[in-house]
DNA sequence: TGTATTTATTGACAAATGTCAACAAAAACT
DNA sequence: AGTTTTTGTTGACATTTGTCAATAAATACA
């Protein structure tokens, strides 16, 4: 694969010097241990029972996470280009995941695995500082993922996506948006028909 | 109040440890910023709307945290001994809250201000590695959680929180932990209500 | 200890959502 | 383009959970 590494992590390069400027060395190691990837459509990043070894920036992709409840898959989360994406008690813990992580469209990854973290950890103890702040980030957000949850009936919930994810809509199956939101395809598909009625007459 | 502050913070200290040593001075420093203080029941630690500028780590204490939806309460965490509490978006960000916490005991609790946090990071950024393992830790609580909430039927939310919060359960009013639950008061006196049968039978 | 207040229980009923099945539409694959 | 497979829609009905109200139990407080 012929990518231009370096214009490829801009973004995320971007995050982190908004956080506090990286030192030249620091950034090339970075830059240094991350390995873009192409992932097909429907491919599984990680296997539930598995270790997460690696963390995925996404540079150009829809990916999901879900785990099994009972029989079913239910997702518990929807993430797109510029997220970073770890399942976070198996990568933290290396131990086995609980959840599952699929690719929904053609992706391109950038991934950095668990150990060449730990060793820009150990060689540039600063960069602690970085990845502070983006857990923080990342836990802001699933704390509002939380609060959606908590919304009681499955119109609200539905709102909720509307307001958050209303661009990503048509990238992602209704079923998966349903099972997001912890409601049945079927009475999704009954919410966003009244939806369009509402908004005809 | 006549505290032992250097033992009333002990735990706390060797879950920083178990992290990485601290340093003398830091760990002089760290103690000389808390602040030990006695809270009655039902004493309002952080009003929704307000900014979240404390970290509490609770040293004998009961509290929850709430935010209204429509026009009820719904509990989204409850805490005990030993943790430590923000509301996360809000501290993180000094920004308004979306939650109230609120006591469930009368409660001994160590405050840090957010102030007194950053000066600590700005004179020892060693600090960093710590509080980002423990906000690994949270966010991986958090997840957890979440799951909870996906569980589909009363019955499995209420079976999780036996399994995860047994020992807390005669110390919180059942009001909150339905709402925790997400389910009616009168739902999970139902639940209950059968589960002793089953045990009798 | 007795009274007031809050919390928990129980029943009857209503509302929301899930399930199953049949069909339509869209997408994927030759 | 045509066929197969997957996804989405709609209806009928079952199930779960919520709501309201009455009562009991527990707790707080004077």
């Amino acid at each position: 694969m012929d990518y231009d590494k370096q214009s490829l992590l801009q973004p995320l390069f971007k995050t982190l010097h908004n956080i506090e400027k990286l030192g030249t060395e620091l950034e090339q190691d970075i830059e240094n241990v991350f390995v873009i990837e192409e992932y097909p459509k429907n491919y599984i990043l990680l296997h539930e029972g598995h270790v997460c070894k690696h963390v995925y920036f996404l540079i150009d992709a829809v990916v999901r996470s879900y785990h099994i409840i009972g029989q079913k898959e239910v997702t518990s989360r929807l993430m797109f280009s510029n997220h970073i994406v770890i399942s976070a008690g198996s990568f933290f813990t290396q131990t086995a995941a609980v959840e599952t992580i699929e690719t929904l469209s053609n992706c391109v990854i950038a991934t950095l695995s668990y150990i060449d973290l730990q060793s820009i950890y150990a060689k540039h103890p600063q960069f602690n500082l970085h990845t502070r702040i983006i857990t923080e980030q990342y836990f802001f957000m699933q704390e509002q993922r939380l609060y959606m949850l908590r919304k009681h009936s499955a119109v609200l919930k539905y709102e909720y996506f509307l307001d958050h994810y209303a661009n990503y809509l048509q990238h992602i199956p209704q079923k998966y948006i349903a099972s997001f939101l912890n409601i049945s395809p079927e009475t999704l598909s009954r919410i966003r028909a009244k939806f369009g009625e509402d908004s005809i007459s």
